[in-house]
DNA sequence: TTCGCAGTACGACTTGCATCGTACTGCGAG
DNA sequence: CTCGCAGTACGATGCAAGTCGTACTGCGAA
């Protein structure tokens, strides 16, 4: 079930399948603000989180579960949702679940260079 | 009295002069966190300081009151001392006054591609 | 030595955020 | 229909940070 991750830099962001529910609420690509995206990535769980996404993701989005996060969900709701409105994650409701992955190209167009940086992070 | 200011990517470090006073405690390059950096520039008015820092400086360092900001004295002492402390400039005292410039060397070493980011900056 | 000034130190207030328990929602399996 | 589960919503709590007034410090000039 493990398909080889490719490097986040060769990875520019999937076509979204058809029939893919719209994304939940977030900024706009003009809209995005580094202050913000810098806000989210200064807490070390939430860039733990997006730096997993870029690194280990496969072909598809994955759920808060899928992190292994040892905190109770209500705290994952709340680091996810402050990624997602800060512009960083992309979510996405499959049914039960809800599925995120990094908006890279906007966050590439927007940002270039920091998503090397999250990247390059050491704990 | 205005020297032309060199862009900053040119601007590599300037040489300390013999006899400037000791830089004000600050971690170490090796110690620097990028989500303490990050946090520290998700103030808006702090990434004001840095970009104006980065971008408008001139031969020497500038004092707090260089920048004009409309905040109260002890306003500015905290946020100067956070951009210390998270590692972003380098303050020395000179007789009176605090005089502040950004730790480039370090910042492009440790987190490249950070700096561009702030110069990119639009309030 | 006296004064003015740059900046600090301290403390109070307020706001925002992280954390988490509990109740709830809504989909899908059986 | 009923149950279980992923995740939300809500609210309480505690803490860290931003804001700012006031008192203070310490250098340098007159």
């Amino acid at each position: 079930m493990s398909s080889t991750p490719r490097a986040w830099t060769e990875r520019t962001q999937r076509p979204v399948p058809a029939g893919a529910p719209e994304p939940l609420p977030e900024p706009a690509r003009d809209a995005l603000r580094l202050e913000a995206v810098m806000g989210a990535l200064s807490d070390p769980l939430r860039m733990h989180i997006v730096r997993t996404l870029l690194l280990e993701s496969e072909e598809f989005d994955h759920t808060c579960g899928w992190f292994g996060l040892d905190r109770p969900k209500s705290s994952l709701t709340h680091h996810f949702r402050t990624l997602r409105e800060a512009g960083l994650i992309r979510q996405r409701q499959y049914g039960l679940e809800r599925r995120s992955h990094v908006r890279v190209d906007d966050l590439q167009a927007r940002f270039p260079g920091l998503l090397a940086l999250v990247a390059d992070w050491r704990q």
